[in-house]
RNA sequence: GAGUCUGUAGCUCAGCUGGAUAGAGCAACGGCCUUCUAAGCCGUGGGUCGGGGGUUCGAAUCCCUUCAGGCUCGCCA
């Protein structure tokens, strides 16, 4: 169905048009005035300048025909105020049919912008090896919520993980493993396998290895030659170090795996960068070819700068002096592995915005390479810092990375002790429930940002639970479902024609103007890839909801016709919540 | 140094494709539970939208300038 700004400018149209005026300027917005009208239009105003007469005068022309057109109905008021502003409100019953149209539509009558487009989410960006940290929540987060919403609206979207599991950091492992354990079959120069099935370490044990290999390439250069040299011979295939790097991957994977269900993350693809080798050479060679790559001090590079930038940009460097392959080369791979897989109508990729130059190289050796098409939308949605309190980026209280899992337990440990503090349930259940609520805090607390910016995570207002924050948007839904629950244990059954009704009261008709913006919202959030829009919007929502809760005894309700429509207007109003929550990445619990 | 992003109430943030009186939450203060979950609701106080110019009938929003902070700036990812 038509999102209710669309219909209403639809119906003001013809009066713009019957007096001359371009069709164009019978644009529609929410009025910032609620006291003053429901919806504006400014067109007057805008019309004004361009047909040369007074703003007022032109909302009077709009407004006057309105007034004597069959669409009449469809407003309690439409007036023309100085110095050109056209106020309308919406007629109640408009208003009802409006709502009940959604009650009976699929996906509450969202229209789908997609139609089955493929789209790759390029979002989580783990490394093995290493635990995921605080760092990775951010796009695991984000990235999940917009996969979910594009799937919503009708598009393929295709999420990968996109691990890094190639490059130094695996001749780092390999050399601290000989150093620690030189007995290993995989370092016996006369052994050539087979080797074991069984992992040479733990996970716990790999995840010491890395920073201890790390830390050990900075002080002793002699050790990081070998882990380079290590790392040569695994790209070329040396089968010791791949049985080794097998190991890693194993171990690391289903610990990742494991990660990114507890935050509910899911992909439809658990590439890495290691998938993209079999391009490399082909996408070398191919780009030298095209007279693209060319060397400059010893390395070779495309020039990507173009007129109009306001700074020169750097070349992108696609091989390295020592003939290495690097960061941008193994992405240039991955987008021909994806052209060739499932040439993607968009591409998304959410990283730090510390990554922006690389990103903007990388697209513009692709798009000049023609790998992929001029006008395939290549978005790169970056998102900013996660701070501590202190407005620096989010430490433990040591001052080390805080891992995920930890910080998830965190979360979950703090909600349980406020649930157990004040309510009495079983052990079992409140952990649940906080296991629940606690997803709900994080990924709430993340989202309702604006993505781009720096946030500061503060987890005490976080675990707080007042204000606008997900258990807030949790217990407005709760609310609406003991409701429903205590109707039908009452014994009380919706008759066959319950429908909306036209609002009763202020509150009600807040909560139905509240539902109508859903269209537009979950629409524009995707597009402009903001999912705070819609943790602002059930925000809203939720508030209207619980001053038409304080207001209204629905359950105490004697018209049965009448407590019909609340219940069909607050299933309604669950309904489209549950929608987007679950668009966000989080679920309700039965009762909190 | 160059580029780029950010600066809105004591704190955390919306609003930024120009519209009417800049909004929430937290914190502070005062009310509302024998009634559908008080994790709620109602009320009070709190603002040079970093500063200064400009464009416009109209600027937190667009342009210029300036201050403060973050990030980036060819062989890391």
């Amino acid at each position: 169905m038509k999102k209710i700004l669309d219909c209403i400018a639809d119906a003001i149209k013809p009066a713009f048009t019957a007096n001359g005026y371009d069709e164009s300027y019978a644009k529609v917005t929410l009025s910032n005035r609620p006291d003053l009208c429901e919806y504006q239009c400014n067109g007057a105003m805008a019309a004004a300048k361009a047909y040369k007469k007074k703003p007022i005068d032109i909302a009077n022309d709009v407004a006057g025909w309105i007034e004597k057109s069959p669409d009449r109905g469809m407003f309690s008021q439409i007036t023309a105020v100085m110095p050109g502003f056209i106020n309308m409100r919406l007629s109640q019953e408009y208003l009802a049919d409006y709502l009940h149209a959604m009650d009976t539509e699929p996906k509450y009558g969202l229209e789908e912008t997609g139609s089955g487009e493929t789209v790759i989410v390029d979002y989580g960006g783990a490394n093995v090896a290493k635990p995921l940290h605080v760092g990775h929540l951010r796009s695991a987060i984000i990235g999940e919520s917009i996969k979910r919403l594009g799937r919503f609206l009708g598009y393929n979207m295709i999420g990968d993980v996109h691990l890094g599991d190639w490059g130094l950091q695996m001749g780092l492992i390999i050399e601290e493993l000989r150093d620690r354990e030189p007995d290993l079959i995989y370092f016996d120069p006369d052994c050539s396998g087979p080797y074991p099935e069984k992992p040479p370490f733990t996970i716990g044990q790999l995840e010491d290895i890395y920073p201890a290999a790390s830390s050990k390439a900075k002080e002793d250069e002699n050790f990081k030659a070998r882990a380079q040299e290590a790392t040569l011979q695994l790209q070329n295939g040396y089968e010791p170090y791949r049985a080794v790097w097998q190991h890693i991957m194993n171990v690391s994977l289903a610990d990742l795996k494991k990660n990114y269900k507890s935050l509910e993350v899911t992909f439809d693809l658990w590439k890495g960068e290691s998938d993209a080798q079999e391009y490399i050479p082909g996408l070398i060679e191919d780009l030298q070819k095209k007279g693209l790559a060319y060397e400059s001090q010893g390395a070779l590079v495309v020039d990507v700068a173009k007129e109009g930038d306001s700074k020169e940009l750097p070349p992108c460097i696609i091989r390295k002096s020592d003939g290495a392959a690097l960061y941008a080369t193994s992405d240039l791979g991955t987008i021909l592995d994806r052209e060739k897989t499932y040439a993607p109508a968009k591409y998304i990729y959410i990283t730090d915005k510390r990554q922006e130059l690389h990103f903007i190289q990388v697209f513009r050796v692709a798009k000049k390479a023609g790998y992929v098409s001029e006008d395939t939308p290549m978005v790169h949605l970056m998102f900013g810092t996660m701070n501590g309190k202190d407005g620096k980026p989010f430490k433990t209280r040591e001052g080390g990375v805080m891992r995920l899992e930890n910080l998830v337990a965190e979360i979950n440990d703090a909600v349980y002790d406020r649930i157990m503090e004040n309510r009495t349930v079983s052990d079992e259940e409140a952990r649940k429930t906080a296991g629940i609520i606690g997803l709900a805090a994080l990924k709430y607390g993340d989202l309702s940002n604006q993505a781009s910016k720096d946030y500061v995570f503060d987890m005490e207002r976080f675990i707080s639970f007042e204000g606008n924050t997900g258990p807030y948007i949790l217990y407005t839904i709760v609310r609406i479902k003991s409701i429903l629950s205590k109707y039908e244990s009452m014994g009380e059954k919706l008759p066959e024609n319950a429908r909306v009704l036209a609002a009763a009261s202020e509150a009600e008709k807040n909560l139905m103007l509240q539902l109508t913006k859903y269209h537009e919202v979950i629409e524009s959030s995707f597009q402009e890839t903001a999912p705070h829009k819609i943790c602002q919007f059930i925000y809203e929502l939720s508030d209207v909801f619980n001053k038409f809760y304080n207001n209204t005894m629905i359950l105490k309700e004697e018209d049965k016709a009448r407590q019909a429509g609340y219940i069909k207007l607050i299933t309604l109003t669950k309904g489209v919540l549950e929608t987007c929550i679950d668009l966000l990445g989080f679920a309700a619990p039965e009762r909190m």
